[in-house]
DNA sequence: GTGAAAGCGCTAACAT
DNA sequence: ATGTTAGCGCTTTCAC
């Protein structure tokens, strides 16, 4: 570590340690003049306070834990970026964790951070329902994660995005839709699912349960799912896909049996990840504000720190976003 | 911050810090009896040792700042979830910066990071030639950079690459093959074009100056040059790109003109995004082992730190690696 | 305006 | 085997 101190300044400067610190944290009580000497020799030997020994004297460290699965996923990297840049411009920093969707992995980062005594904790869990909740003696917020317990989140409305996909799939004229989610056992997938329900039921159409099916967040098996519904006696003429991996997976399992996308059958996916966007697959999908989610819970994990008095658990709700491109057909002019 | 501290525990069992300390750390020196009651203590009344405190007595924090332009870039996120992961075997964490690919921005990371007294320093620098490289007084090594001053580094072989790509074109049959690389100023540009100098040079091809151009990262560039490339007299019949979505833009642009690939023309990329490997793309590209690069960055700026006494900078090579798809032909049995 | 000293939670001598 | 104590580098009273 740097062998400069606050002591070395002092003696440099003839004066005593508490003075200096006064210069550097800007107080009162410090000439003018003598403020510029000690700016002035902090510059020349290069002399940065140490913030380990700043942080065990003012109990906080101005880091916050961030624990995420992985951080190579597309939409949890976006949200990442996003948080470490709302934190640092509160000056605060980020020590990331990735839990590899693993649970116990999770308890294990989330204990670390605390050892490590950051101010504060985002957490997107590995699981739904968060065994861990109770040994956080840290402020937290969940992100990508809507919760019933006494915890801020910042999530989006599922259930709209699932209304939101079905309801176009509807307005483009095709009426037998999957439903291709990822594990039912979550509340995302269920919200989704519910979205889905409600668009048809909206509209007088009939729920079928084969169409209703689970699969991982996989291009290969949602090629596998696609190949299932496509051997049913009544095969779909869209699907609505809890993920664009599995939706890419289904777009090459319809091209693969001959169906033309978008004219025969029509596909949205979810996440609006990078490769929605390109232009040889080009999938309509729902996007989440990832900047904005990462944003806010930046600023909230923030607020919930500097007013520690009261302070409400305060539960987020972002709209997601249709992204039409051209997985679906065009909307017939009224 | 956590309340609890050492002096509770040793309240509570009714010995001294020191004590509590030593079973802490499984010194020796300490009763089976009294470690036994001491670690259940610090169960029950749910004890852990402040690492700041730790930090400031030893010296050390066991983190690491790892410092990258965009975490939400496909291969950095890659090589920074290696990082972390082979980190934490190793108890350290990661304090984790983005620079936005501003320089200045990177300046203030480096010094933050040091303020914070991380142990070691993981820098993928901005631009090429670094310009902070003095102020930096603790152990560093940079990944996905070739450098020639003192300091240790992990990067792949890129003159290699650069020869690969071009060879397996030529290969391929291909005769007239344009380069499309980045910022030309950056050695990682120059060491690929060289690779691709050389294949040609083998091969007694010659070189057109008006087939090497420049452009972004992205698709719309990429596609934009592809554009030009093809209005030549003489097209090319393959490209050659630095990144695989400047080689998305060209195989978009190919086929808007009409152009069949690979039959008519051949594209190879570089990364291996997840871009590249979906069917719908299927691109030839160059692979870097983010894995292993993330891992050893890890495991040498440890080294670094452990045996901080004879350490010589170490700068590891890593072999790039052609991964053939379906943009480029099928190379004809000999 | 400035200095002296206590204290943050812990580890590592040094005693006993 | 266990207790005591001096730091680690900083901030913050409290005197002067």
């Amino acid at each position: 570590m740097n062998g400069k101190t606050i002591e070395d300044v002092a003696q440099i400067v003839g004066c005593s340690v508490g003075t200096v610190s006064r210069a550097i944290n800007n107080r009162k009580g410090v000439s003018e003049k003598t403020r510029k000497r000690i700016l002035k020799t902090m510059e020349e030997i290069g002399y940065q306070p140490n913030a380990v020994a700043q942080s065990l004297t003012l109990k906080q460290t101005h880091s916050i834990g961030v624990i995420i699965p992985d951080i190579s996923h597309d939409f949890l990297g976006g949200v990442a970026l996003a948080i470490e840049d709302e934190l640092s411009r509160h000056h605060y920093d980020m020590l990331l964790f990735n839990t590899k969707w693993d649970p116990q992995m999770e308890r294990k980062k989330l204990l670390l951070a605390q050892a490590k005594r950051v101010d504060g904790i985002i957490l997107k869990p590995a699981v739904d329902d968060i065994p861990f909740m109770k040994p956080i003696h840290t402020p937290t917020v969940l992100v990508s994660q809507t919760y019933t317990g006494n915890t801020s989140f910042v999530d989006i409305e599922n259930e709209t995005a699932g209304y939101l996909a079905t309801s176009h799939l509807l307005d483009c004229g095709y009426r037998r839709i999957a439903f291709l989610g990822g594990n039912p056992v979550t509340g995302m997938v269920r919200q989704r699912l519910d979205g889905y329900l409600h668009a048809l039921a909206e509209r007088g159409i009939p729920v079928d349960p084969r169409l209703i099916c689970h699969c991982d967040y996989t291009i290969s098996d949602g090629s596998r799912h696609m190949d299932a519904l496509l051997a049913l006696p009544e095969p779909p003429d869209a699907v609505f896909c809890c993920s664009d991996a599995s939706a890419l997976g289904a777009c090459k399992s319809a091209d693969e049996h001959g169906y033309h996308i978008p004219e025969q059958i029509g596909i949205v996916g979810f996440n609006d990840d990078e490769i929605a966007g390109i232009p040889q697959v080009s999938l309509t999908t729902i996007g989440q504000p990832r900047r904005q989610i990462g944003q806010l819970a930046a600023q909230m994990i923030i607020n919930m720190i500097e007013n520690k008095e009261d302070w409400h658990p305060q539960k987020v709700l972002l709209s997601p976003e249709l992204i039409v491109r051209s997985t679906t057909r065009k909307i017939a002019a009224p």
